[in-house]
DNA sequence: TTAATTTATATCGTTCACGATGCAAAATTA
DNA sequence: TAATTTTGCATCGTGAACGATATAAATTAA
């Protein structure tokens, strides 16, 4: 009877995984006309929530690695959206910080989150029963934070 | 308010997004002693469920691009779990097979789903209640996979 | 104070994920 | 049959993710 768990439409990760793929891609045709991609896009929504934060803060917000972080604010600063400074408390901190351009995309960003609901609701059906997987999703997410593998 | 959208608890993706990573990693304790990845992993459940399938065939069932796809092949026929060959009657489609190899790990990785349950029961409570997110993501999923981004 | 340890960030290598493009084999149309 | 289009797969380039490792600054211990 183990086999029988081995089939795909059994995998609940499975799911998770390309639901995760797809919601990022309705993403795409807001984030495009901005330059942003989506990890770079959650970067935004956590400096536009609160300027200057360390590198570590953003890390530990996004539940990502800060080898993964630091080359993504690389790219963010390259194209001129935020910018790194050295801490001046502690001078191991990067600060990273908007920028003007970073600022003011914020007003254009400001209707991707309806957007992406209108989509969702026209494609997938309710927006409601959809937003019933939160705690779920929550619960999961802070059993797992602290599991072997992920940290 | 517009702005209050945009705050990362607010962010539906964002937390697909997460689980899904955590998910995978919850994975790795399995999988590494395999030498899988988790989507060689996906393909090896593909593949245990009906051998011989064009690249095609695996991409579609994934919902992953051919050019995802072939690189990941190249890799696990180069580990020596899969072949692939020229199609007989269609010699533009090239079969992937299970090796030897590749059928006896399907032995290994037979209580994986049961220890993954296991560990999330134990971590984030409930199965039960992350099974109920099923048919949810599966309508997202189908909704979404036909949009102008996800092809 | 000096030495050992921890912390914050960065670099490197490997593997996805995917848009864009290329190419040859098939299918369709002329 | 010849020309056109479509299909199946591959290659290339870019941007994540992340394990492993490195480095410098801060903290703690000796």
């Amino acid at each position: 009877m183990a086999y029988e768990q081995l089939k795909l439409e059994n995998q609940v990760c499975f799911r998770l995984y390309t639901a995760a793929r797809l919601t990022m891609g309705a993403y795409h045709p807001y984030l495009d006309p901005l330059g942003l991609t989506y990890p770079q896009y959650l970067v935004m929504l956590v400096l536009w929530e609160q300027d200057k934060q360390p590198v570590n803060d953003i890390a530990h917000k996004l539940l990502l690695e800060t080898n993964t972080v630091t080359p993504l604010l690389q790219r963010m600063e390259k194209a001129g959206w935020i910018k790194r400074t050295k801490g001046k408390e502690d001078s191991r901190q990067r600060i990273v910080s908007l920028t003007e351009k970073g600022v003011e995309m914020r007003e254009q960003a400001k209707h991707i989150p309806e957007c992406l609901s209108a989509d969702i609701i026209k494609n997938a059906g309710s927006a409601e029963e959809i937003m019933q997987m939160i705690p779920t999703l929550d619960k999961l997410i802070e059993g797992l934070k602290h599991t072997t593998h992920n940290k």
